[in-house]
DNA sequence: ATGCATCGCGCG
DNA sequence: AAAGCGCGCGATGCAT
């Protein structure tokens, strides 16, 4: 197979530029131009090519055989999108330096083919200002235009440098999940239902402007919080506050779940009533704009769907391109909205799997809580025996109010979740339990999942072990290998959870540790360190899924438990057992570890 | 005008 | 001793 490194320089403006639009956008575009591209095959010579569209493409198609070849880019959502969208071209494989700089650093460089190359000594990214901007192909003179050929070729070598640098380790696994993933957006198969979208938008934007005209207020009074509070006060209402999730600072509570905020709406003065379900009603926009860059993908084109690779401090995906395809509304009032706009095309049908309890059964398995898994093999409710537990009563007597507190048990508590935070969960369900009482059922947790409280133990000796770079072992053996110098966590899958930095304070309360993220510093201790790798290990799982259902299905959306994937209609319920048989599967490193999974089929995502 | 921090909210 | 966690995007408010 060969290897193709290529790097495309493109026209673009002030506004017309990926800082201001949509990868997608930018390259669907009208003013969409190839300067030029740089391209190395195997150990070839780097060679820069510019003209025409037409010349470019007739050069490509004929010099190259693509579909032997594996196209290595540095940001290969956008290079890949204008081979694939703009020049018809394919190639056997895709990789990419920056999806695998996120893999294997983490934070501890950037992501930039500068910062990498720099990292790994490969040379300097070419620092000459070119001044491309607002400047089209035929603007350009010859000495500029090989100038920035210049340039571009120098980007391509440092990219074909890092790629051969940082390939040979890296986890073959992965790489084809690279692949899989950026296919997701360069080859899209998902449309948009137009009608149904505008539809939405239309009916969203009615609601809130009925909502906005009976309260009487103006809408910026409504969005700013200062001036809803002296809204408030003016109907003698002092607006309730809270300390700042983040900083600590007292900030206005006028979120949705916030009690304090919630009991307003049943304030005695009907105008106070009214003032809260208009701001309720009307200050998240976030459907409207969703909605609304939905029609304008419509408009252009099948759905790219933009997956980021290793977003996640634990490998997990993230969303991407400004639009997050991971938290489409699936309940409340705008639940599977946009999800039923999402279509398979013609013949075809969206299957929809997602695996069950994934993150508590890995969690069981990992500390070894035997009696968890194994209900879990057998398909037991769980969260039936825990409330049976809690209640001294038997399975069968448990109520609907008692089984959902086990759930949230197992579900919350599994991370060393304190009673008061516990009693706040529940609250936000609207679930009333008395603080005494929550710590009761926090201690009964403990005290029957003692596996899952030592692994919290065991974690909590790694975080002072790797800050200290010493030796510490954690969870079942050969599962994950703590990586005492670097230090981290690796996974099955060969990468690793980061903790840079890592390092001890002595507070008030005791010794803190906390690591290097993206922004400032974050505290670890032991439960987070079992909620990060359990999370990590389902990706894992998932990832290691995803690419055996891919040998057979094109692969179209993951949300961290869930794979969805477009089949021909005729093939449906034979595909849908294949899924389901692949989300039943483990790896040989995850035997005895007891997966299951739903699933669903229909014509749209929403559907299934 | 633009960038950044913060908050809120959607998903898992 | 105790501590649920992981994202991305949009709007606002403030600093540059």
């Amino acid at each position: 197979m060969d290897l193709i490194v290529l790097d495309f320089e493109t026209y673009y403006s002030k506004d017309y530029s990926l800082s201001k639009i949509t990868t997608e956008e930018y390259v669907r575009h009208d003013e969409f131009e190839v300067i030029g591209l740089a391209v190395k095959r195997n150990d070839e010579e780097t060679v820069w090519l510019s003209g025409t569209h037409q010349q470019l493409k007739e050069y490509l198609h004929a010099e190259y055989d693509w579909q032997n070849a594996m196209v290595v880019c540095h940001n290969t959502m956008f290079d890949g999108a204008i081979l694939g969208w703009r020049f018809g071209i394919n190639p056997r494989a895709w990789a990419d330096t920056l999806c695998m700089g996120r893999a294997l650093h983490g934070i501890e460089v950037g992501g930039s083919l500068k910062a990498m190359a720099e990292r790994y000594n490969l040379g300097v990214k070419g620092t000459e200002v070119l001044n491309a901007l607002g400047k089209r192909r035929k603007d350009f003179n010859d000495v500029e235009l090989s100038r920035y050929g210049d340039y571009c070729i120098n980007d391509v070598e440092l990219t074909h440098g890092l790629f051969h640098t940082i390939a040979k380790d890296f986890p073959k696994q992965e790489l084809k999940l690279i692949d899989l993933t950026l296919r997701m957006f360069i080859e899209p198969v998902l449309e948009l239902d137009l009608n149904l979208l505008e539809q939405h938008l239309y009916v969203t934007k009615q609601i809130k402007e009925d909502l906005l005209t009976s309260s009487g207020v103006e809408k910026g009074d409504l969005m700013s919080n200062p001036k809803f509070a002296a809204l408030l006060r003016g109907f003698g209402v002092e607006p309730p506050m809270k300390p700042s999730p983040t900083t600590g600072n007292p900030t206005y509570a006028f979120a949705k779940n916030d009690e304090e905020f919630k009991e307003l709406a049943d304030y005695p003065d009907s105008r106070v009533q009214a003032l809260v379900s208009a701001r309720l009603g009307t200050k998240s926009t976030m459907e409207e704009t969703r909605t609304q860059r939905f029609i304008d993908i419509a408009k252009r084109g099948k759905l790219p769907v933009p997956i980021r690779y290793c977003a996640a401090h634990t490998t997990r995906f993230g969303g991407d391109d400004k639009i997050n395809l991971q938290n489409l509304p699936s309940r409340g009032a705008n639940g599977g909205k946009l999800k039923k706009a999402i279509v398979a095309p013609a013949g075809h049908i969206v299957i929809d799997a997602d695996s069950a309890q994934i993150e508590a059964r890995v969690l069981a398995w990992l500390a070894g809580q035997d009696d968890l898994t194994e209900a879990f093999r057998k398909g037991e409710d769980v969260y039936k025996k825990m409330a049976a537990t809690i209640y001294g009563k038997k399975e069968d007597d448990v109520t609907k109010d008692e089984r959902f507190v086990g759930k949230t048990t197992i579900l919350g508590a599994g991370y060393g979740m304190g009673a008061a935070k516990f009693q706040a969960q529940l609250k936000t369900f609207g679930y009333t339990m008395d603080l005494e009482e929550a710590r009761r059922v926090i201690a009964i947790y403990r005290q029957t999942n003692d596996r899952i409280n030592f692994l919290w133990r065991e974690a909590q000796n790694a975080v002072a072990c790797m800050a200290r770079h010493d030796p510490a072992t954690l969870g079942l053996e050969g599962v994950l290998r703590v990586d005492h110098e670097a230090p981290g966590i690796v996974l099955p899958s060969g990468l690793m959870i980061h903790y840079d930095g890592l390092e001890f304070e002595q507070t008030d309360k005791g010794v803190e540790y906390s690591y290097k993220t993206r922004k400032g510093r974050t505290r670890v201790y032991g439960g987070k360190v079992v909620e990060n790798v359990c999370q990590g290990i389902a990706r894992c799982i998932i990832g290691e899924q995803m690419l055996r259902i891919g040998k057979k299905y094109k692969v179209v959306l993951t949300v961290h438990d869930a794979i969805a994937v477009v089949v021909p209609q005729e093939e449906g319920f034979e595909a849908q057992l294949y899924v389901e048989e692949c989300m039943r599967w483990v790896p040989d490193w995850a035997l005895g570890l007891p997966v299951n999974c739903e699933s669903g089929m229909g014509k749209s995502y929403g559907d299934c």
